[in-house]
DNA sequence: CGTAACGCTGTAATCGATTACATATCGAGA
DNA sequence: TCTCGATATGTAATCGATTACAGCGTTACG
């Protein structure tokens, strides 16, 4: 039953021809004759041959995968981006391979060995917060032109990088705020060191500035983009004397586990506190309230940096397109937003 | 900068022995003197080597990578499970490549050409839902003892898998009902054809009788784990004539989906109708209200799927292995279950 | 008619490792 | 001293494809 699969000889053999005609039959037709290359189908179908892509990429010295490279795999936000990247490149000849940069046994590793052991080819890094010295092994080693960030991205580093218009959410977060008649916004950040958590609070901050609202040090707190961290967000704010009425959180799951946090602590939204996400995840429209959100296209965000990485890889020049590439995001206005208590909308 | 990467020559040369000694030196270091050893060591550091595996996947017949199956790269519920196994293959010596069943470019495709194209040895598929065709070919081409499932699995099928005690915790959910004095308990199912809606199902309706409690068709509603479904479900259950006192939903995002929609009817959880879910997602504790739920060990479900397929590689006979693994859950018990209006735990 | 150009095909080198087999050296035991 | 075995190393075949180069037949054109 399992027999040895047939080789390029096998089906030279039954063919009658030569090795080299057959590899061209199948990756260069219009170098061979109608006939031959007949021949050649017909003894591919009778031999049940499959080209070995392992001697492939040997003698064409590639790799025939990339990487997907995620902080976490486990989080839904990264996974969708990974399903966008995985649509793409489902129907081109490299496989996607993924890695884990919260994992332990990766810290002894060089990320570079992946293309050093001729492993992939490319790399679209959803993670920005590679270190210093992994960016340097890339540009001593001639790799740096084959990676793509996607959603994060390294700050000053010459990578094309796709991601989300952070800026435009924040900004529309804010006013939207604004225009119910909030006056008093806090913020939940992000993890600390995060490009987005940085952009995302400077952005706020700049807002609220240019509308003159009042700023207290303490209306930043420190969250992490998890459930946790905006549920422990929630005591401070309870006990706050000035208690702000809005808080923009950096991501919807903060978002939900100050929710969550603010009931236990008596606080009901969007009564007492209007409460606003980043990130629209799918549970965004179902919570309890649903929670108005900045909708970010994770799979889109996936789509374009595979694209870009594709065009590289098909030996597109560095500079042929944009550097950075913003993917639009759009506020969704629902339940956990409503003006603050005693206010009309202006 | 950018030089040509050393090959197993550039070392042989460096060190003044054969290439064979140090691939020995490298592979095999008990094969070599304690002085070679040493030398190859230095030659390896000085002239930068590292192994190309396209050659040595070429010469040892294999692919050094396994393939991860997901029907939805995108559901956080496989993330996690795919971290698991990345988490296990991470220092091995394969890398994991990831697909997804749902994508429509993968139909035309056969999915035993990866292992015929020597881009995979082996495979670990989170969809159970593979098409008899696929199995076939894999019986067909002598793959099929290098395939596991994890989580879901496909019956009759001779592949090991790795599953939750589902029917446990059907059960347990049933009790659990019971105990605090639910007597009309509806269900919302899983996708037609998946053989965790299966198990879930008649469990739970085995449970039901074995406790003597009233049965309705209309008590079990079909749903496909979605949120969007369960909270089409909310709809059906409001507007019934004889409501069930509490719904066991067969998945947490079915939960979630049904207590919004429950509220947007004018009904409250666990007021009015207990609501169970099936997963404990990370999100389940952060719900309102935090949802009771039956624990199952994503991490676990992937790291011991990973652990089968690596002993299968590594050579262990197919029986030494159970066939079915079974990994324990747990009831969660939180605030979306209590006892029915007008009555006390019994 | 000579020759250049073109189309098609085959021969053999090549990619970079592993490993079967051969060989050399050394020590132990008869 | 001779033989046998163990240990260490080298030579060269091998994995299965691609492709540079050469060869051959046909056509076109001056």
């Amino acid at each position: 039953m399992t027999q040895k699969p047939a080789t390029i000889q096998d089906v030279a053999r039954q063919a009658e021809v030569s090795t080299a005609t057959v590899s061209r039959a199948l990756s260069n037709p219009n170098l061979v004759s109608e006939k031959t290359r007949e021949l050649v189908a017909e003894a591919v179908r009778i031999t049940g041959y499959r080209l070995n892509k392992a001697a492939r990429n040997l003698r064409k010295q590639q790799a025939g995968a990339v990487l997907v490279l995620t902080p976490n795999l486990g989080n839904p936000f990264f996974s969708q981006i990974l399903a966008g990247i995985s649509a793409r490149f489902a129907d081109s000849e490299f496989s996607v391979l993924v890695a884990d940069t919260s994992l332990p046994e990766q810290d002894g590793r060089r990320l570079v060995d992946y293309f050093l052991d001729s492993r992939i080819d490319g790399m679209i890094s959803l993670d920005g917060g590679l270190s210093a010295d992994q960016l340097v092994e890339f540009e001593k080693n001639g790799v740096a032109d084959r990676i793509v960030f996607a959603c994060e991205w390294v700050q000053d580093a010459p990578h094309p990088s796709v991601r989300s218009d952070n800026a435009f959410g924040a900004r529309a977060v804010i006013r939207h705020l604004y225009d119910l008649g909030h006056r008093k916004i806090a913020h939940i950040t992000g993890p600390k060191g995060n490009v987005l958590t940085r952009i995302r609070r400077e952005t706020m901050l700049e807002e609220r500035n240019r509308l003159g609202l009042p700023t207290r040090e303490d209306w930043v707190i420190r969250g992490d983009f998890s459930l946790e961290s905006g549920h422990a967000a929630a005591a401070k704010i309870a006990e706050m004397a000035e208690r702000p009425t809005a808080v923009f959180c950096a991501s919807d799951m903060v978002a939900i586990g100050l929710i969550s946090g603010l009931r236990e602590a008596g606080l009901s939204v969007p009564e007492d506190v209007s409460v606003v996400g980043f990130d629209d995840i799918e549970m965004a429209a179902f919570a309890s309230p649903p929670l108005t959100t900045i909708r970010q296209d994770r799979r889109t965000l996936g789509t374009c940096a595979a694209d870009r990485l594709l065009a590289r890889l098909k030996g597109k020049p560095a500079g042929a397109c944009p550097q950075i590439e913003l993917v639009d995001v759009e506020l969704i206005a629902r339940g956990s937003t409503a003006p603050p208590r005693g206010a009309e909308v202006r």
